[in-house]
Order: C-alpha cells, then structure tokens, then sequence
DNA sequence: CAGGAAGCTGTTAGCGCTATCAGTATCAGA
DNA sequence: TCTGATACTGATAGCGCTAACAGCTTCCTG
C-alpha cells in the first residue's frame, strides 16, 4: 500500500520511506500494471481518439491541438483509424469503450445507429469534431461545413465568375464533410441561378499529381471553365501547379481554390485561395472539453462552432 | 462464464444460449470490460507503436504499413508520440509498457538508459524502426541511413558536381537519422578529396516556404554552388520550386536531392531527386515481428535491413 | 494534561473479468 | 448394462492493484 502511495505521489508518506520504495522500484526496473490500478481505481487517464485517415494531413493538426491541452491534465490520447469507414469506426468504438477510457473524441456527426447507441451509453464526455452540420450525441467542436461551402460560392460569384466546376473526391458519402460543403456552395450558386458547368471525381488518396491529373481531364472536355472549386487544398495545389506550367492566366482567366488552409500552400508559386477549418482550434477545444477545463464551465452538451475565414490569395480576382 | 464464453466465441456453448446472450447483450448496451479481461487473462491484444511526431509525413505511411498486417491477427496499435525528445520518449514507453501490451514498435534505436533498460526487461517483443546504424534491443527493421547518405554522395560526385551545400534540421541531436545521412554524406565527399562548401540549418517542422528561405539565403551567402543537398523531401521540394522561379538551369548550373521518396514530388514540375527510406515495408516487417508472422520463423532480436533505391529524377545531371 | 489534528503505515475487501475444474446430460459403442 | 467421450453450464479462486478505514505515533492547542 506503502508503495502504491509513492508511486502514485498520493497521501502522506516519510521521505526515507519514499526513497527506499523508489530506489527499490529502480533496481527492480518495476513498472505497475496500470491494467490493474485502472480496475481497482475505476480511473483510467486515456481519451479515445477516432479519425478517418492518419494520412488526410488535416488529422495530424487536430491531433496536435489534442495533444497540447491534455498534456497537464495527466490524461493520454491513443489514436484509432476508421479509414472513412463506418463499420470500421463501430469496431474502433466498441474496442474503445471497451477500455473504459475517460472520454472520446472522434470525427464527424454521422455514425451507425449501433455505434451512437454504445455512445449514448458510454458514461463519458464524448466529444465530435469537425463538423456542427448535424445532432451531436453528447458535444461537438467544428464547423459548419456547410456554410464554408456557401461562403466561398459567394466570394466566386462576387469576383465575377461564372462558369464554375467543382474536383472532389468520388465517395460523397463517404467523405461526408466535402459533401457538404458542395451542398452549400451549389445552393449559393442557384440562389443566383448559376449551377455547376462540369464536375469532376476521384477516388483514393488526394495527391498533387491527382490534382493535376483531374484538371487537364476537365478542362480539356470543358475548355471555357472560368473557376475550379477542389474539395480539398492538396489537389487544389496540384491544379494550380498545371494551369501555371500551361501558362494559364490566374487569377484573370480562371479562378482556383480549396478547402483546409494547408502550410504546404505557403511555399507554392502562387498561393491559392482556401478556406482554413480551425483545426488546431477544434482539437484545442475537444480536449478541454473531456479535460473539463471549459472555461463556461458547461459539462457536457456544448457545441461550438468556429468561424473558418476566407483566405483569397492570388487566385481569386480581387474587386 | 456462460456469457463470457459467448462473448469470446471460445469454447462450447448451445446456440438458444448463445442467442439470448448475444440478445441480452444488445438490448442492455453491454460493452464488456476489458481491463478485467486483461487482468484476469493476463492478455493484451494492444501493439505499443511509438514514433517522434505525426506530422512528419514519414510516419502516417509506416502506420498504414503495420495496421495492414495488424488487421487480422486481433492486435490493435496505439500510437504515442515523442516530440524527437528522449525524456518525453521514455515517458511514453513507460506509460505504455505498464498497459502490458503484446508489443511494442518504436522509431530509431537511440533512447535513454533508462528506456533501454525498461525495453530489455519488458518481456515481449521490441521492434526498433527507421535506422539500424547501431544496436537494437531486441529486433529492428530500416535502412542504414549512413549508407543512403554515402550513396546519394557518390551519384552526386559521379554526375560532376563539386561545390555541395547541405541544408537540414538544426538539431542534429534529436533528428538521428538525418544526422546519420550526413555523416555518411561527407565521408563519401572526403574520400574523393571534397568537403561541404556551405551548409544552412534551420529549427522547427519542415514546409516548403521553408525550403524557400533556406535556399534563397544559402546561395545569397554563397552563389557559386553547383548542388544542394535537402534533408528530406519536404524542403528540398521547396528549393527546387524556389530554384525554378528563379530560373536556375536545374539540373545543369545546379542539382538538388532531398531524402523521403514523398508523393508530393510526383505532382512537382519537375522531379527533385530522392531516395526512398522504404516506409511502407518497415511498417509490414515490423508488425509482422511482433505478431509472430516472420516467415523465417526466427522468434526476437532479428534485424532487417532494407535497401533504398535512388530515384535520381530530373534534379541531378544524367551520365 | 486532555483532546484532537496530522503524519505515517498497514489490513481488508473488492474492481469485473477468465482459467480451471466440477458437474450434469446425452449419446455412441462394447 | 456400463464406460467413456462429447456438449454444455456453473462454482471458485484469483489477476495486481486501490479505496476505505484502522491503528499507531507525534505534535499542537487551550
């Protein structure tokens, strides 16, 4: 019991009795089984972690933000990959909750009944992020997805162009997020009874080379384009590298822009426009919440929703 | 213990019985309690994976790699993450070692007494991933960074060039192996009589506008340099972006290389040199280690060296 | 000097599972 | 008929720790 109390730096013990315990713990290299104080404590300091894809780039960030706050409130994040999944995401749940961790932070608003049931369930802060386009089960941390969608379509239109296509990913139900912010801007488009001219999808990961592929594609059945919406900056990028190489007039003859304010976009020739999605910000705010730092004071319930700002770079027209 | 069979799916139980457990168990939310399970069962289907940051890049890849394998065998990875710093390392080993898991994978084979001495008397396998210039604990799997540094020397010597800069982390301490790539570099170039003309370091992650900078003030502070030498791709794809702007002859009046073999060089307009650091394969041969599926059937302290193959590109001169 | 607080150490009883063995029922084969 | 195998279910005893409390000593306060 003696020992326990050292190790874990909880209740009164001498200082003699304290150096004694350590010095032997050292030589015996002795690590506690955290398997069993987990179950006899009830506590365990782990906070579940569920994101689609460890390569998306935008999930690193997030996972830094997380990181950051829960540094000194002794819990651990431990990551767990859906792979755009649902089923995938039931399993990493389920597993999870298994472990009876002091809380869950995973992405999106949309899951399988069974696995907002074993949420619902779970006893603990669980925390969505990313995205506010839907009913959170316990909190959410996002934005809305949709509204960025309907933000940029207003910027295109107000720099004059008019005839727009969008490049995204293939699995709209998958990628949920993208597809939303396609829904808003197509709704901002009609409100001025513009639709999209053309459209064009790809499926696995996004890469440069995808988007450049995509574009020569497009714009070689489409030719008089005079905007590219990506659903995402990497492509984006990509698409922006060929119009410069074929020598496109940008942002004068065809606009470009993308989604998630990614650093690579800094070192490109030119920067291309984007909207960032507060990720540091979401995973700053998703850990306080399961660390019960919120500064409201709320506990559980809470949604929050950041304002992504629109950064127009070069390849928008400017008024 | 009926429903814990059931729930296991281990040993024999009636199909009524099995049906109403199952029935029960979903109409009551049960998701049972795996810390009891591992403690009673003194098992863990938990794979410690232990790498110095998720925003690197390098290490999204060698994850997909390890839960490919991982997928079917019932093990699970966790990642922890170390900052590159060897104290907050041997944190996380400790934590993770006292969850007991069945394995544990962790980038470099440089760690703190301390942590050597915990992975030695851990008692399950201990993979160390990335560089095997130097002693493993138990088994390891990479490439030797020295050699990959001697090599792209040579070519670079082969293809003529004579005044090399190298431009790299600042913290040569905590980046291992981009150190090691550099020693191994200008062993190659003294061979022949040469040394390092100028070299730029800088601090913090790797962007392209980083490159940029350290490019433009390299050749500032010294012009007449005939190769740049990138530490990883990332910056390196930044100089050549920096260099074509410019409109340097690259790769006549000036060649560059960075290390990595990233995707992101496929979409670039012109293609920088690299060398593939084989990420995928680790992350395969070190899951498979852990979980016991070496064809060899070798059981523990079996090293892997993988080989590199140099992607010369458009970014060095051609024979 | 009583009374109580504070400092320290030890005892006991679980935490929620699983390993192991015991027990019952059924059935084939001798 | 009995034997032994097979199928199934249940009882018991931990796994290695911590919560809660008990007990002792010391020291302070009035």
């Amino acid at each position: 019991m003696t020992v326990s109390r050292v190790l874990r730096n909880r209740g009164d013990v001498s200082e003699t009795t304290r150096e004694r315990v350590l010095e032997a713990a050292r030589s015996l290299g002795y690590v506690p089984n955290k398997i069993a104080g987990a179950l006899a404590s009830q506590r365990v300091n782990l906070v579940g972690v569920i994101i689609p894809s460890l390569s998306n780039m935008v999930f690193p960030e997030v996972m830094t933000g997380i990181s950051e706050v829960l540094e000194d409130t002794g819990l651990q994040p431990v990551v767990g990959v859906s792979n755009y999944s649902h089923d995938r995401e039931e399993q990493v749940i389920y597993e999870m909750l298994s472990w009876r961790p002091s809380g869950l932070i995973l992405a999106g608003v949309e899951h399988s009944d069974a696995s907002r049931a074993m949420l619902a369930q779970a006893g603990v802060p669980i925390v969505e992020i990313m995205d506010i386009d839907g009913t959170p089960v316990d909190s959410a941390v996002g934005i809305s997805h949709r509204r960025a969608g309907r933000q940029m379509a207003e910027a295109i239109i107000a720099a004059g162009y008019r005839r727009i296509a969008f490049l995204g990913t293939h699995m709209p139900s998958q990628d949920t997020r993208a597809r939303k912010r396609l829904e808003g801007f197509e709704e901002a488009l009609s409100q001025v009874g513009l639709t999209l001219v053309d459209r064009e999808y790809y499926t696995g990961g996004s890469s440069l080379l995808k988007g450049r592929e995509m574009t020569e594609a497009l714009l070689k059945r489409t030719p008089d384009l005079d905007f590219l919406y990506y659903s995402n900056d990497m492509i984006g990028a990509g698409g922006l590298l060929w119009c410069l190489e074929k020598g496109l007039d940008v942002p004068g003859k065809i606009g470009l822009a993308g989604f998630n304010g990614m650093e690579l976009l800094d070192g490109l020739p030119r920067k291309l426009a984007t909207m960032d999605a507060c990720r540091l910000e979401i995973g700053r705010k998703s850990a306080e919440i399961i660390a019960g730092k919120r500064p409201s004071g709320v506990i559980g319930g809470e949604v929050i929703e950041l304002q992504p700002t629109l950064q127009p770079g070069d390849t928008i027209r400017r008024g």
